[in-house]
DNA sequence: CTTGTTACTATGATTTTCATAGTAAAATAG
DNA sequence: CTATTTTACTATGAAAATCATAGTAACAAG
């Protein structure tokens, strides 16, 4: 865990400054817990998922499941300490929306507010009511714009073998 | 700008999916301008951080400006794009503080919320008064170790040359 | 007893990264 | 005025990572 500097940024940069590392993560917020989805919806070829997946349960954001013993299959599951990465993802998530995207784009994802039952928006508070959101207060809904783009990609990864 | 998916994510991610990228953005949020001093608090290699610095341009994040002609020397300065990536890089400090240090390492720097005058803690809202906090109601202050290992990455850089 | 499912591993070409060294264009020092 | 220093890079070649593609292993279903 240690690296070579105090600095809170380059400590979690070790950890996930990777493309893949994120995207995985993303796939296990969505509730995508098997290696062929995520594999499916990230694009990555086999052994990037595999090391992925190895590399975050060595720093213990994730840890493997069995769901199947003969043959013996595994889920991952986020821990504690990958359940926390959240707020980043949200805050990618915000950026990404707000900059990376040209408007009529539309948006991925919509997250509702449990606690006050309205749209949560893109902030770290609820556009709603003005709260911080927590992951367990929200539900997230895909676009159908999006749904269709994730079905097609596991279509086209399952036409491909 | 446009990546074949709509999930803002995977779009953020093709920007700053690298761990060279955010430690740039890091030195340049800690205004430090200069191409030798994000090298040496990085530690990365000059072409690393030469294609970094393009790559973030060319991406929209940070413009050039000329500080000196004669021999020409530019500073980096980050866009409205590039200063609206904080709160991701404050989300990722709060994870690399909670979850990537032994409590005993302390931390590397401190914030003060201006608009209540006391310590804005980790999260996406001040600890001391619960508003939201934005970069520039903020003053952060590096912990004196945290400023010593800063100093001496400086010297051995200046020293190995 | 052949086909399908899931989760990988193997391979070789291409690309990226790293360490080390060198260049260029002045400013400053002797 | 020559020699060193400063700042910002570029060049080079070895080492490592990545990619596309293909194949394997272990069982289940028909």
């Amino acid at each position: 865990m240690a690296d070579q500097t105090l600095c809170p940024v380059a400590r979690a940069e070790t950890v996930v400054g990777d493309r893949w590392t994120v995207l995985v993560l993303r796939e296990l917020f969505a509730r995508n817990h098997r290696f062929e989805e995520i594999q499916a919806q990230t694009g990555g070829t086999p052994q990037m998922i595999t090391a992925r997946l190895k590399k975050l349960e060595a720093d213990g954001l994730l840890t493997r499941r069995v769901y199947n013993k003969r043959p013996l299959r595994h889920e991952y599951h986020l821990t504690e300490k990958g359940e926390a990465f959240f707020p980043v993802l949200m805050a990618l998530r915000a950026w990404g929306e707000a900059w990376c995207k040209s408007p009529r784009e539309g948006r991925a994802m919509n997250y509702t507010h449990l606690t006050c039952g309205k749209p949560a928006g893109l902030g770290p508070v609820c556009e709603s009511c003005g709260k911080p959101v927590r992951r367990e207060d929200m539900v997230g809904e895909r676009t159908a714009k999006y749904q269709k783009e994730r079905d097609a990609r596991w279509d086209a990864f399952k036409a491909s073998r």
